[in-house]
DNA sequence: GAGCACTGC
């Protein structure tokens, strides 16, 4: 609940009557449309009322008569909850009665519950139970566009899904164009169908367009390329500042650097710069934000002030600030991508789309009409900008994914019915994985228990199998720990400005000689014991009292899932530990984590960089890991990024050359000829 | 001595 209420403050303070929404219009022809087709698109800008009244409209004509849930998904937790929470107020019930929510750690749903909200990978767990979903009467996939795996899976799933519920009624509602490909996704026969029986051609679907609610909005674009788009960013600012009328702007850049270094020139000139520029207030966004940062964006600006927030993505579509009338748009953004010949990630700033523009430039008109500058040439938008940016799932690691196909009984998964078929090689090197784990057999099946159980817990394989190996190497209770912190994704430490020092001497406090994953296990064992779980400990000790709190829940939740496979997790605190006993404690769990990371082994070389088993890529110990500056053999590492010219790698532990040859003979069989001259 | 866009179970 303690989380909830951070993200509810997110909530826009914006609460028309239903009524004057434009979507009242399209009240019977929805209805109709639902009622005769199977598959309905519906097209809407945010604002629009897609959300909160469809599932309204459904309940009322009686689509949770005999007891059926009209679900709709969510690609993200907080609007999950807020969007539910409005309804609720809406139906004037109480949220978790005939209106509710389910996110993971959150089942906000009770025997009473008609609507539903839920996150799109929560609905897609309940299909390992329920495969055809059968308490639904109805499923929404709200903001479809964004094209994130799960949704782009739970499509394909529906889909399947459908043929043996004619009865199933599937909303996909997006906000761009891209509806026309959703439709002819649902129209299309699929391989098996086809090869089954040719069936007469039936309407599948229609599309249904919402007019938006949103102001007009003036577009205007640079006559000639920015050289730096900060800098224009900046000019850009200043312009407005001094030309146009009142309202506060909104500037979309790609990351924090660039961010704090915008702010930080716009604070000096609005200083020294004169009266004209004094009334400036810069304010950053970016996830890395602490929440207490991010809400100061909500702040009203000081009396004849006007507010500049400089932002990353996470405005495009998670954080909705009213009162913008001004974007200022650099045409990038920063994407990931995943190379399965190396296994490296980089992250990358990339042009955005099309989609993403008019997805920018809307946030400028929510409260009154508004103007977006785009600091490219019009030629350039027309010319150079894709119409969507290419869906996450080709373009990523798709380990997990696959086990959970698999695990929906989905056996032959490169023949699922996708809505953008993934890349072969994607497919390979994730099959690969998840066969050396020993998630698949050789006919490439799910193992048992192995594989079903590594579906079933929500970490990456890797760490999956690492977690159903420490049993056996006796150190259970310390790898869910160390799986719980890991999944925190590096937002265990954090500092305010200035405070970079003591945040290094904090950390060097909890240092294990072994390596990062030993470090986070003394920190978390220090937050539950000494620390009693207080924030007061984590403010002292300059840990992330948020990330300490989720890791409890996360740890807590794996633990459950352990306990239903029946492997009993042995808690008896080490505090009583000799020395000796914690060494070969300390072994136990370097051996069990080479278990699941034996595709992730290094070696450093006498200059201090690291090559792995293949020799190929020279890597750096991350500056954030113990293993900076410090000697090594032979480690394992969680992640390896590539940014700007050099790899990285990060949560780093020392093991031993043997325990790799012991965790995978096979795996290490091919490579060991290398592996000598490494 | 560098830097992490954003989500989710």
């Amino acid at each position: 609940m303690a989380e909830f209420s951070l993200d509810a403050s997110f909530i826009p303070a914006l609460h028309k009557p239903p009524a004057l929404l434009p979507i009242a219009k399209y009240h019977d022809s929805l209805l109709y449309v639902i009622e005769t087709y199977p598959v309905t698109i519906v097209i809407g800008q945010t604002g629009s009322g897609k959300t909160t009244q469809i599932p309204q409209y459904l309940e009322k004509a009686g689509w949770c008569a005999d007891g059926k849930i009209i679900g709709i998904t969510q690609p993200r937790r907080v609007a999950a909850t807020t969007v539910a929470l409005r309804v609720a107020d809406e139906l004037g019930c109480e949220v978790g009665k005939e209106v509710g929510y389910s996110i993971r750690f959150e089942d906000v749903t009770s025997s009473a519950t008609r609507i539903k909200f839920l996150t799109d990978g929560l609905l897609i767990r309940e299909a390992l139970v329920d495969p055809l979903l059968s308490r639904y009467s109805v499923i929404m996939v709200d903001e479809a566009h964004e094209r994130s795996i799960s949704t782009d899976v739970l499509l394909g799933l529906l889909k399947k899904i459908r043929r043996k519920r004619p009865e199933l009624r599937i909303i996909v509602s997006s906000a761009t164009l891209q509806a026309e490909d959703f439709l002819k996704f649902f129209a299309s026969k699929s391989e098996e169908q086809t090869s089954l029986a040719k069936g007469e051609d039936e309407e599948v679907g229609k599309i249904i367009s919402l007019e938006g609610r949103t102001y007009p909005i003036d577009i205007l674009y640079l006559e000639s390329p920015a050289e730096n788009y900060v800098d224009s960013a900046i000019a850009t600012v200043f312009q407005i500042h001094t030309q146009e009328a009142d309202g506060d702007i909104l500037v979309f850049l790609t990351g924090r650097e660039e961010i704090d270094n915008a702010v930080q020139a716009v604070a000096e000139r609005s200083v020294q710069g004169g009266e004209q520029f004094s009334n400036l207030q810069p304010l950053p966004l970016y996830a890395g934000l602490s929440s207490e940062e991010q809400m100061c964006i909500f702040d009203k600006p000081a009396e004849g002030k006007r507010k500049v927030v400089f932002s990353t993505n996470i405005a495009e579509a998670s954080v909705t600030i009213d009162g913008i009338v001004y974007v200022v748009d650099c045409g990038f953004v920063k994407l990931r991508a995943y190379n399965p010949r190396t296994g490296i990630e980089t992250l990358t700033a990339a042009p955005i789309s099309k989609a993403s523009a008019s997805q920018r430039a809307g946030r400028a008109g929510r409260t009154k009409p508004g103007k977006c500058f785009r600091l490219y040439t019009e030629q350039s938008y027309k010319d150079s900008l894709p119409e969507a940016n290419p869906p996450e799932i080709q373009r990523s690691n798709l380990a997990p994914m696959i086990l959970q196909l698999k695990a929906l009984g989905i056996d032959n998964v490169v023949r699922f019915d996708y809505l953008s078929p993934p890349p072969s090689e994607l497919m390979s090197k994730a099959l690969e994985l998840l066969y050396s784990l020993g998630a698949l057999d050789m006919y490439a099946k799910l193992t048992k228990p192995l594989g079903f159980r590594m579906a079933e817990l929500a970490v990456e394989p890797m760490m999956a199998k690492t977690l159903l190996s420490a049993k056996s190497l006796n150190c259970l209770s310390e790898i869910l720990t160390i799986a719980a912190m890991t999944s925190l994704g590096g937002s265990v430490w954090f500092h305010h400005d200035g405070e970079q020092k003591a945040m290094e001497s904090s950390r060097r406090r909890f240092a294990a000689e072994e390596g990062d994953h030993l470090t986070l296990l003394n920190a978390y064992t220090a937050f539950v014991t000494k620390g009693r779980k207080e924030a007061r400990f984590c403010h002292e000790n300059h840990l992330n009292y948020k990330s300490m709190t989720r890791a409890v829940s996360i740890r807590a939740q794996l633990k459950r899932y352990l306990e239903r496979f029946n492997i009993e997790v042995d808690e008896s605190l080490a505090a009583h530990r000799s020395e000796i006993d914690a060494k070969s404690k300390a072994e136990q769990i370097r051996r069990c984590l080479t278990a699941g990371y034996f595709a992730h082994a290094a070696r450093m070389q006498p200059d201090g960089t690291f090559r792995n088993v293949e020799g190929g890529t020279v890597m750096h110990a991350h500056p954030s890991s113990l293993m900076f500056n410090r000697k090594a053999d032979w480690v394992i590492f969680q992640e390896v990024t590539e940014t700007g010219d050099k790899t990285f790698i990060r949560d780093i532990t020392k093991i031993e050359k043997a325990w790799l040859l012991e965790a995978a003979p096979e795996f290490y069989k091919v490579s060991s000829g290398r592996a000598e001259q490494a």
